[in-house]
DNA sequence: GTCTATATCCCGATAGAC
DNA sequence: GTCTATCGGGATATAGAC
């Protein structure tokens, strides 16, 4: 931020933009964010922004890409430190059960999904309910490939090296914690921040049932 | 629908502002429905519809109304059709494991759930995707309780009458159907009727999963 | 119960000056 | 790279005539 009050003629309107945008999204929900807004919240003219972004969409995957790499990080840390905590408390045990293992850092991306979604509410919704078309925006499916890539590795460790049983339940979990997310930021569970981590341990149950009953994943096509 | 062609200056407007609304956001989304373009579709002016309906939340409010009649029948007939076709197959085996069973319901619920948001999109969308304040709507909440009650029924039938387990459950199953309903209609998975049965096919198996590893946590804990 | 007309507000996007 | 000004579109909702 530059040190003139409020105004940013010379600044990184670009970046700028992008925050602005967030707080948008923030207050009046993604669907509702207009360029307008943002651009009155920097005190710049509405045309300023078409300098920097052709579009509204354009500025929207901006956002998401941006939320990409929290999302990510927030899932990496997660498994990371489900790995660090378990190490630390299995040092005086047999190992056999106290041990880290895949399925509880698996289980632990479910909990940071939710988390995720509750607690940066305005760039989960610009992932998932801004009604963005991905395929229109290259760089925001390049921005995927590090979420996809560290919930694909973990997956696969879980099944042991088998493919097709790690793809029928990295879907399984996505979906739990996906919907877990939607119906805690719906308001289905109420709101506060004891609903957001208990439905983020419900998340983490649901992923490890279903990696325990994972057997009836298999389908018959 | 009255005779004279396109026009409802004395038919029933109430009713078919529903239709119309449901039309309407087959074609743009919910969140671009608009009165106005519901109006212009029944050839009557942007001023009708307010004799109706109080304000644009009002008529998606009873779009979501419709929308939970339509829900419930498909998740009991579901659940129904899954028994009678067990039943038929079961009359010449041992019953011990070809017969119906809650599980197996349960689990053909989750399926319907998954049809239902992309058979009945628009509806879903009204449903989930609207934005609709449901306190603010209590027919609404009244209109969800067939269904609820529908789910709980069964699900307390899997858990042996075990409240507690019961409701986490169907919450799990819930938000794993939900899941696998948004990404479904969110593109995820791709287009076309194939894709919708096949992940139909995934809702049921994580259902089945999620029963079989509660089963299997509980014992082992 | 519907129509005409209107008030009021919002938005995206562009042209041309500075 | 930002501003001024503007075009063209859309929406909700109300008042008053018929």
């Amino acid at each position: 931020m530059p040190a003139k009050g409020g105004r940013y003629h010379h600044g990184d309107l670009q970046s700028a933009l992008i925050d602005a945008a967030i707080g948008v999204i923030a207050e009046r929900g993604v669907r509702d964010f207009s360029m307008a807004e943002a651009s009155r919240r920097l005190g710049v003219t509405t045309a300023a922004p078409y300098r920097h972004f052709a579009d509204r969409d354009e500025l929207l995957a901006a956002v998401a890409t941006r939320a990409l790499t929290v999302f990510a990080d927030m899932l990496s840390t997660a498994a990371d430190a489900d790995a660090d905590a378990d190490a630390d408390a299995a040092d005086d045990a047999d190992a056999a059960d106290a041990a880290d293992t895949p399925a509880q850092r698996l289980a632990a991306m479910a909990g940071a999904y939710v988390r995720f979604a509750a607690q940066q509410r305005p760039l989960f919704d610009t992932l998932f309910n801004s009604g963005l078309d991905k395929s229109r925006h290259p760089e925001l499916q390049r921005a995927w490939e590090p979420v996809d890539a560290l919930l694909a590795a973990v997956v696969l460790d879980v099944c042991d090296g088998d493919a097709v049983a790690a793809e029928s339940l990295s879907d399984a979990i996505e979906a739990s914690s996906h919907g877990y997310a939607m119906l805690l930021n719906d308001g289905e569970y109420g709101h506060g921040p004891d609903v957001v981590s208990a439905t983020a341990d419900r998340a983490i149950a649901s992923a490890r049932a279903l990696i325990a009953g994972r057997r009836a994943l298999r389908t018959n096509a």
